[in-house]
DNA sequence: GACGGTGAGACGATTTCTGCCTTAGTGTCT
DNA sequence: AGACACTAAGGCAGAAATCGTCTCACCGTC
């Protein structure tokens, strides 16, 4: 069960600090509107959240996410996007910290099966309405998912990676990631390290070590 | 998060026993409905749950609930009449097995804890939409929900108190479990034995052994 | 074959949700 | 002070859902 986030005591700083700490009010709807879609999600599902629940959770009027969002569509569009640029970002961050390749991608897995399992929307959707989410990563149209989420972690292992093959390592990252943090459960726990470690020594690794590009 | 209940796969045999095991479609299709009121519940809260979302849960058609219930308000009456039935015998049968009074009242408070705790959707209630369940447990002209509490347990201690005092004895018991059990969170874990076991020694059985019988 | 019970779906009536609007209130800038 | 930008609150009409009831086909039992 999640706590009640009052949202009424917005602490005024974030923790980004890549953008000076000033916010707009604007920066503050959105982000308001942003979390308060997250949470009536992840507490009645997408198809029972209406437009109300949102500006009532976020603590404005409709007209106000009108004016900043079009409809209920574009609000779980940024949502999403944003959502996912978070996720990537906290997986690029990750990996940062970390002095060899395969501390980077252990850290980039164990972050991402935890990011995954602490998002109470996601986990509803995948739960409850998984026809919401499961064409999206899987099968749909070129592997779209998949790519972005390659190029959202490329730059991560830009620095253990040749230049040519770090989107083709980044993509493959992710599906392996994908393949054991998503449902239907497999033997490995990606959120525990440990288990996370073998799997990147014995499987992943080797793969993306050898010298040949490949086709 | 919740297992997803698939209600397809409905074990013919129930733990009830008091009741010849023969089982009429009525009664199943009642049962099912009732489950399938409280999953929904857990899902999506009771404003958010639709006649047809319950339907879809139990599998059966919308047409077989109205014939059943008259509609969404008996659905509720008759799902929480069943709960409070199903957790006061849950109570009483904590309180069968133990030999002592001390024990028995520890039972009683550690499985009531559990059965609280433990249910999504009075959870779901407490969290996220309060008003709902706080005016009956609360305040509620004549503490009618708490003297039906007492008078639900009232039987698992008879045993062990004179017969006059019985009703006030559960009603009182009663009324130190929910203070402790409910929100806002005491300082003491009814579901944790020992300090359940400490609580009762000192502060309720006390109250509970001396021999005038009061107003 | 008749019968009772169920699932599926159609139907109007009602309620809710949506998208847009106006109004009043608040804080900022000039 | 006064102009201005912005927002909360709520009204409104159309769209969509939900509700309550109905009919009909199906199926197992008698």
């Amino acid at each position: 069960m999640m706590a009640l986030p009052t949202m009424s005591s917005v602490t005024p700083e974030d923790t980004t600090l890549s953008p000076p700490p000033v916010e707009s009010p604007a920066d503050r709807i959105e982000e308001r509107a942003v979390r308060a879609t997250l949470v009536c999600v992840a507490r009645h599902g997408l198809a029972k959240t209406t437009f109300d629940d949102v500006a009532r959770e976020a603590g404005c009027a409709r007209a106000t996410l009108y004016r900043y969002f079009g409809g209920k569509r574009q609000l779980v569009l940024i949502t999403t996007a944003r959502e996912a640029a978070r996720i990537a970002a906290s997986i690029r961050a990750a990996a940062d910290v970390e002095e060899t390749f395969e501390d980077a991608v252990v850290a980039m897995f164990v972050r991402a099966a935890r990011e995954l399992r602490e998002h109470e929307a996601l986990q509803f959707l995948f739960a409850f309405e998984p026809e919401v989410v499961l064409p999206h990563v899987t099968f749909d149209a070129g592997n779209r998912f998949l790519v972005a989420a390659g190029s959202a972690i490329s730059p991560a292992i830009a620095r253990f990676i040749p230049a040519e093959r770090v989107e083709r390592a980044g993509e493959w990252l992710a599906r392996v990631a994908l393949t054991h943090a998503l449902p239907p459960t497999s033997p490995i726990d990606l959120t525990d390290e440990a288990e996370t470690r073998a799997l990147v020594r014995e499987l992943v690794l080797p793969g993306l070590l050898h010298s040949e590009p490949g086709t």
